[in-house]
DNA sequence: CCTTGGCACTCTGCCGTGATGAGTGCCAGA
DNA sequence: TCTGGCACTCATCACGGCAGAGTGCCAAGG
């Protein structure tokens, strides 16, 4: 079939372009795929994907270039998801499995996922607004000085320092904990907010300007948006390996992983929970970025997606390589959370 | 004097190329700065200061190019730290002032940095080990689990899951509070340390294993190494700015920059406290770093350094702006952190 | 109708050449 | 001690020609 065969010399294109980074020609993918058929057959069906769009030439006489509708189709019916080897999944897990805390977790999984790929890596640390509050702690500090301590259902630990209009008894203090994590405890962020809003009018008269000022700390940590927003990032010494594609690739990279709001949007447009997404080239929401793609895919539980985690790199990447290995992480570092979870 | 004038001629070669960003040449030197001589006694100087070791010229007919021993003399003798502009001074205030806790004084620190230099920045976290424990607090999450969150005076949060052989009642888990921060609150880490493992023998019979769990956990999380190691990393970007020595500058940048460990003894070897430090090229620990500089300063209380920040660029950068900016930076994280103290 | 070998054509990359110009070192004179 | 002059050295650039890779097209064969 003359359509197969049109495809399989796609394949062969994007995989020789991006094993070589240098434009590929008939006689050199006649040679190293076993195709069968002759250099001017194989230029035939270059001519006719280059019409249809899925490749292109720099200029007359050079070999052929993928074009990112070529890798699209590449990625989305001509690339099986390589299987991560034992080894590999021996070394994410034990890596995964010996991080002591949440912050540990992300910061491991950054370095895996760099390294497995050889590529930036962005994690998105868990965001707050869809899980629970596990508990609030109030320690003293200084007869006017509170450290309130909130514990999410993620690991995460928000601190703030509140000062406080009058001293406070260790009765009281003790009554406010409990009526803290009575309203708040157990509740998901929204909700946690709204029941603690509706706590000062609750207590004595004498509390409610200390409940007050307590509550609106605690309601501003929750929806700190720079919890939200925080991501980790790494491998960025890998951009050294693409020095040839200076401007159009390493420079915006480079400002892009400064802007932290930026790699969230980048990685974050991800609604399919745990299946992979791939975004090439000028799919992505930056015309800076058109010449890098983003591999990423959700993690947290089954259910729902806490948050998102990728890599991202020159459009000429290892597509088939990368999407294992973000899935894999992904998997792992969900699996790892939900036991930390009980 | 003729010696005098060698070394202005040496201080405008620095200017000059770090301006320009190339090598400069007798007429340009005294036709830019005013100099009151002809290129050719100019040329006899140049002659001299090359025989010294100060300059050196890339190839016969090529313009003089500082040495690191040039720069050296420049960085100690010819150059005077010059003084913030208000505006600048404010910018840094208002900035560092807004922040909500340790980790946004960092971030914070570190933007600044790279903005006002133009350059890669590095803050080191403040250092547990001259730090004191403020609290320790016990938060049950099941019945066989607590959470154990460890408080220092840096403002610093440390917390780790905990596993305990038994469920505990809630006047066991109050005693054990009240003693553990009995034992570590207001000391140093060391002194903690020692006072805690001697706690399990204090306590009954029936506690003594629980006891000793926790402070296990706790004295690990205290000598964690991590936490000293940890350090914030930003303005990369700025990097895009030399593209020209990619191989020589940028790539080894970028690779120390992953290597936190590597960035901590770049920016850490810093003995003098209060004053600014300055490592051109060679004379720093990596020798793939040679064509980089440091500049760098201690922060914390005036007694004692608790951290070091700083930043990196090429041996060509300027001197006298990233020797300012980074003495403000750190006397003013200084100023925050030793506010948010009491 | 598809495939294939052949052939002319078009580029890029490379190399050697020569001209240009910036910058130096040195020397003799003020 | 400074200065102007002069010969000299290199890097850089533009130019032209050459080799090589790769293509498109065509006519012949399965």
């Amino acid at each position: 079939m003359v359509e197969d065969r049109k495809l399989a010399v796609l394949r062969a294109i994007v995989e020789d372009y991006v094993a070589t980074e240098e434009p590929v020609g008939s006689r050199a993918l006649v040679e190293r795929h076993g195709l069968g058929v002759s250099p001017a057959t194989v230029r035939n069906d270059m001519a006719a994907l280059e019409d249809e769009g899925f490749i292109h030439q720099p200029h007359t006489s050079a070999g052929r270039v993928p074009t990112d509708k070529g890798y699209r189709l590449f990625v989305d019916r001509l690339s099986a998801v390589k299987p991560m080897s034992a080894a590999e999944k021996r070394a994410i897990a034990t890596l995964l499995d010996s991080a002591v805390d949440l912050d540990d977790v992300v910061q491991r999984s950054v370095r895996l996922l760099s390294s497995l790929t050889r590529q930036v890596a962005i994690v998105q640390y868990p965001t707050l607004s869809r899980s629970t509050v596990r508990h609030v702690e109030l320690v003293v500090i200084t007869p006017t000085r509170v450290m309130l301590i909130l514990i999410l259902s993620t690991g995460r630990v928000e601190q703030r320092l509140v000062e406080i209009p009058a001293e406070m008894s260790e009765a009281q203090l003790a009554d406010l904990r409990v009526r803290l994590n009575q309203a708040a405890a157990g509740e998901r962020i929204a909700d946690a907010c709204v029941a603690l809003n509706a706590l000062p009018d609750t207590v004595p008269h004498d509390d409610q300007v200390l409940t007050r000022t307590l509550v609106d700390v605690l309601t501003e940590a929750m929806s700190d948006h720079r919890s939200d927003e925080r991501v980790a990032v790494g491998g960025a010494a890998n951009l050294a390996r693409f020095g040839d594609s200076f401007d159009t690739a390493v420079r915006p990279l480079l400002e892009a992983l400064e802007e932290h709001v930026v790699l969230l949007k980048l990685i974050g447009e991800v609604t399919t929970g745990d299946a992979v997404t791939v975004r090439i080239g000028h799919e992505g929401p930056y015309s800076e970025l058109a010449s890098t793609s983003v591999v990423a895919a959700g993690y947290g539980p089954p259910d729902q997606a806490l948050a998102t985690l990728g890599v991202v790199g020159p459009t000429r990447m290892d597509y088939p390589g990368s999407m294992a290995a973000v899935r894999a992480v992904a998997r792992y570092v969900s699996r790892i959370l939900d036991e930390g979870q009980q």
